[in-house]
DNA sequence: GGATTAAGTCCACAATCTGCACATAATCCT
DNA sequence: AGGATTATGTGCAGATTGTGGACTTAATCC
């Protein structure tokens, strides 16, 4: 209920290059003609709005097209990858990274370092960064690019800017990007979860409603619920990591007990497997501690493709969990499909079934069906690569505004 | 990501009747200068529009404010109740319930039938409905209120219109809207819990950030985000009932099992109190059925009223999975605060302390402060007023439209 | 090669908001 | 009291932007 301003001529002229633009960047290569179909505006406007937006070097013309029969055929407009980029940056527990998108959606820079940022300080971590930043930067200008905004991603909660609490680098109520300091680009910060849905939103496999689960150490979610990301009342909603699963279970970091993080988190699934009541402890041996080889999520995939029981009973439980969770999920979000990222992605063959096999059963008699388990298109990248689709986003949800048309 | 129009000069006329009309409800009354300096519209310009919402009688004048210094004193503008009203309908298991609600949120017209509508054919309760809302509107315009809208009130999810699954009624996919026939009139469909959240909105406490919790005979929540409703993709979201309370608790009707109807559903409460693993159960009696006089919730308050040791530990109980549900819901859908409706209410002496004590016992180390648990301010009209309401947003949003204007 | 069809542009016109001037109505100060 | 001051609300010319129909352009059809 923010008290919303009023319409001016320049803000209807701002709303109209913006919905020219969406319709671009929705529905393809587009003629002027088919354009004022899609928006109702008179060929005369769409013809003066197309030419700014050809100006600003945000759209190209792609020559002609005669898709049909008769009539002088139209010149089909598309987004433009040449001029206007954004910049996506990432902390993480054990790496900085930053990359470079343009406007077509093609990762122009990829820049990552490797960094042991456990218990580390902030100011350090992020000067290292705010120079990576500045190298992609420089990269894309060398390629002609104009970077029009940033955003970065955390492991942590985002609240008004300020980083909450990001247990595993010891931050806490940090202003992230006040202390990165970009000289003259706004940046937003969000949760890594949060982004990473955008990620699958940008450059994952197209779908515009889905609940993206990563899991990272944490094991967070981002819901997309037509193409826009829901953040909840204060920015913490998808909290899937402490979602109930078994109320009396063992404790969790958080303060609670049988959390989805208790049973499918990391840790849990590198070695610590803890026995869900009766079931995995059933499992003789699936309770002990898997063989050294797991330290790693690779370790644990190498186990997993030789068969070993002990990983393949700590992937089953992780993946019972999940579904449990997802089920809560599923009937407080309303997810249109399910997404697993990170390393659920990874552990997709061995985790998909069980979770799948829960939520089916579980949902049968509320939905004719239930959402979809897919695994995730894109990899590791995928919170960095969102932090530039956010900024990107906010490009062509205001073209003038952002490119001073 | 619907693919959105263009702004025309109709449409930025019709927005600003809605920006200035939006203003007047949310800041009480105004005079133009403070309009046009909330809107950012100049003095002339917010005149007009006044001058326009005066004609149609959604607004009216109410005298001289001299609230300051010197200068003329402004004219201040509020809502009027006079003319503009919504019509809110409900159907449920044993009432059929109709109400007419102007612009200043007063109730103006009341009317409910009580009806066993148990396993009833859809056509024949509809018409009752359609008989008493007649009625509901007649005497609206006896009154002098002109009716614009409507909105109906189901016990059951709802999408695209189609009344999915009522299952105490015994309706699966009705297109209710069309059968209920009112003439002339757009008629809105939606879940009971959703609509009684908007009730809260409208006709409760005046916050603007909250997840409903509403206790008929099946659990339902509604969550409520900066004054707007969130639905999901399908309109599903706020299944609260079938949350994960116990992964292997007994069986729920909706397939699954330990969801928290199983343990705080009105048939948990009246008696059959299934115990959670080793809490209730260890309680001697709890387990064992309540004496006959809770055959109703009116019952069960008497017991508890009388400190009846079974119906204590059996209100106690659901107030515990009702925390552990909520903690889920909390994680995902981050509310404001949690507002306690329907049955919950009318146990909230009973039931908040330990739904809050598993909460806050929970959620210590996520938040600083755990989401407050309040009572509901509004009785069990919340689904027709919230439905009256939700027709009432139609018209702020878009006054040119609905009024012609 | 002319008829037909459709895309894109040009130009006069219409809708809406702006900015400033001005009338109005109160308080303040002498 | 009466004039100065201050702020509200309205009238009028002007600016910005989109509209609608006529016109130009470029293709296919016959």
């Amino acid at each position: 209920m923010a008290s919303s301003r009023g319409v001016r001529h320049d803000s209807m002229r701002a709303r109209n290059l913006a919905v020219v633009l969406g319709e671009i960047r929705a529905a393809g290569p587009l003629t002027r003609a088919a354009l004022a179909e899609l928006t109702g505006l008179t060929k005369t406007t769409v013809s003066k709005l197309v030419s700014d937006l050809l100006d600003a070097g945000v759209v190209v013309e792609n020559g002609a097209v005669r898709d049909g029969e008769r009539g002088r055929p139209g010149v089909a407009v598309s987004l433009s990858g040449h001029r206007i980029a954004t910049l996506g940056l990432e902390v993480n527990v054990d790496y900085l990274a930053a990359c470079v998108v343009d406007l077509t959606r093609t990762v122009r820079v990829r820049r990552v370092r490797p960094a042991d940022n456990r218990g580390s300080r902030p100011e350090a971590i992020l000067a290292d960064l705010r120079e990576l930043a500045g190298q992609a930067v420089a990269d894309a200008e060398r390629a002609g690019l104009r970077i029009t905004g940033a955003a970065l991603a955390v492991p942590g909660p985002v609240q008004d800017g300020l980083l909450r609490n990001a247990p595993h680098l010891g931050w806490r109520d940090i202003g992230v990007a006040g202390q990165l300091g970009l000289h003259d680009l706004a940046c937003e910060v969000d949760n890594e979860a949060n982004l990473a849905a955008l990620g699958e939103l940008w450059f994952g496999s197209g779908q515009s409603d889905f609940l993206y689960v990563s899991g990272e150490i944490g094991i967070g979610a981002g819901l997309v619920v037509d193409g826009s990301l829901f953040r909840g009342t204060y920015g913490l909603a998808g909290e899937l990591g402490h979602v109930v699963v078994v109320p009396d279970g063992p404790a969790c970091r958080c303060g609670g007990r049988g959390c989805l993080e208790v049973y499918a988190g990391q840790d849990a699934l590198l070695g610590a497997v803890v026995p869900m009541r009766g079931r995995v402890a059933a499992l003789p041996g699936a309770a002990a501690a898997l063989p050294a080889a797991s330290a790693s999520i690779d370790g644990l995939v190498s186990l997993l493709e030789a068969g070993d029981r002990a990983a393949l009973a700590a992937a089953g439980q992780a993946g019972e969990a999940l579904g449990l969770a997802l089920t809560s999920a599923v009937h407080l979000l309303d997810p249109g499909t399910i997404v697993l990222g990170g390393v659920f992605a990874r552990l997709f063959p061995w985790v998909e079934r069980p979770a799948s096999d829960v939520l089916s059963a579980r949902l049968r008699q509320m939905r004719r069906t239930p959402p979809r388990v897919a695994m995730s298109a894109i990899g590791a990248d995928a919170a960095v690569l969102g932090a530039a689709g956010l900024a990107m986003q906010r490009v062509l949800a205001d073209p003038a505004g952002v490119l001073a048309l």
